[in-house]
DNA sequence: TTCCATATCCCCGAAAAAGGGTATTTTGTG
DNA sequence: CACAAAATACCCTTTTTCGGGGATATGGAA
């Protein structure tokens, strides 16, 4: 056999290193040869000792692991990445595979399913733990079409949703309140509803507001 | 020294596992003795080999920490348990503690806290981790005074919500429409509000419909 | 049984929103 | 610059909501 996986492991949280660590040791041909729990200090690291594969949490403090993904890929490039996390939002997944990532894992991955990540990585290969094959697999749920608001609209949309009415929107805003009401019913045919009740319910449930 | 404090583990997440047993190995006078992935698989265990310390996950599958909390206190009322959870969330840090855990730690403790944490539960002390203490220290901002709806008014929210008018769900309802303005009134008393806008925001913010 | 909360129904008038247009001025980006 | 998108402003009519009352049944708790 030829010489062990390297792996690298950064994570904010301690336990999670020492749990990735638990299940990775005396598999043979793996090897944990350092942790961080910030992108700095793994920065630092690795310009020292290079690994081949890096565990990287999505979640970390100030630096998150979206932005290092494609930082370490600049300075590593032949070191692959997977991604950590304990939420499996589409979006977090596809983001970082589009930044370069080998793969993602939840942090809820079996011993056996962690193993064949890092061998998968290491050799080139995507590998996504079940659950998150799964998700990816689902035809983007009929997909919410997230409505295209303005900048302006979605400031009128906040204020209406204070409780504020056109008149107290218009001097607020120091503008007319029949540009207001232009807005609204903009609001009301981007959103696709009747009336102001629904407009905030749909706002809120897409996050808009 | 007396015999060492026996903990057990109860996480759906092998990593955690792992992690907790790595973080607490080695540290003398505290013994890891078994750890499951569910509650029924816990209980099984600790009837045949009972623990001082149980270190519990509030997000488990199936049967929730919440829940098992005060069954694990009914059944070895000598037993002591922390609480354990990714979330800082004040509620379910103080339904933890009323269904008598002995503390409540974050997934993102140290090592040392984590140490400690156990050592107090056992002494039959109660331990915080930093963070869940800050959190419980701040008085409970402003608390959300959660308005007591009546069904028959929660059930026009919704509909309102939906987008009906007054005719709409007086039609929906079999009852006259100016009921259902009577409804609308009390509910934007009820609510402190002045329009429908408000209404549904402050009723989505509350977890009202 | 008495009382209170809930649910029901009604009136009026004023205010706001909705439906359906049109039109001018910024402003940002190719 | 040119062009499109965004922001601004206005008109008229109808519908809906809001603010302010008041009134009657009904069912459960004290």
């Amino acid at each position: 056999m030829s010489a062990p996986i390297k792996v690298f492991i950064i994570d904010d949280h301690p336990m999670v290193i020492e749990g990735i660590r638990g299940l990775l040791n005396g598999e043979p041909g793996i090897q944990v040869t350092g942790s961080a729990t910030d992108a700095f200090a793994a920065m630092e690291f690795l310009k020292a000792q290079t690994a081949d594969v890096v565990l990287l949490d999505i979640n970390l403090p100030e630096v998150s692991g979206l932005d290092l993904c494609p930082e370490l890929k600049a300075n590593f490039p032949d070191m692959k990445i997977l991604g950590l996390s304990t939420f499996k939002e589409r979006s977090f997944i596809s983001r970082m595979i589009s930044q370069g990532a080998s793969g993602y894992v939840l942090k809820s991955v079996s011993q056996e399913e962690l193993v064949e990540a890092v061998r998968q990585a290491y050799r080139g290969k995507m590998y996504l733990s079940m659950e998150v094959a799964q998700i990816m697999v689902q035809p983007e749920p009929a997909s919410a079409p997230v409505p295209m608001l303005t900048s302006r609209e979605k400031e009128i949309l906040a204020l209406i949703a204070e409780g504020l009415t056109n008149n107290q929107i218009a001097e607020r805003l120091f503008i007319s309140p029949l540009t207001v009401d232009s807005h609204r019913k903009n609001l009301l045919a981007k959103l696709e509803v009747k009336n102001t009740a629904a407009m905030i319910r749909i706002a809120l449930e897409h996050g808009l507001i």
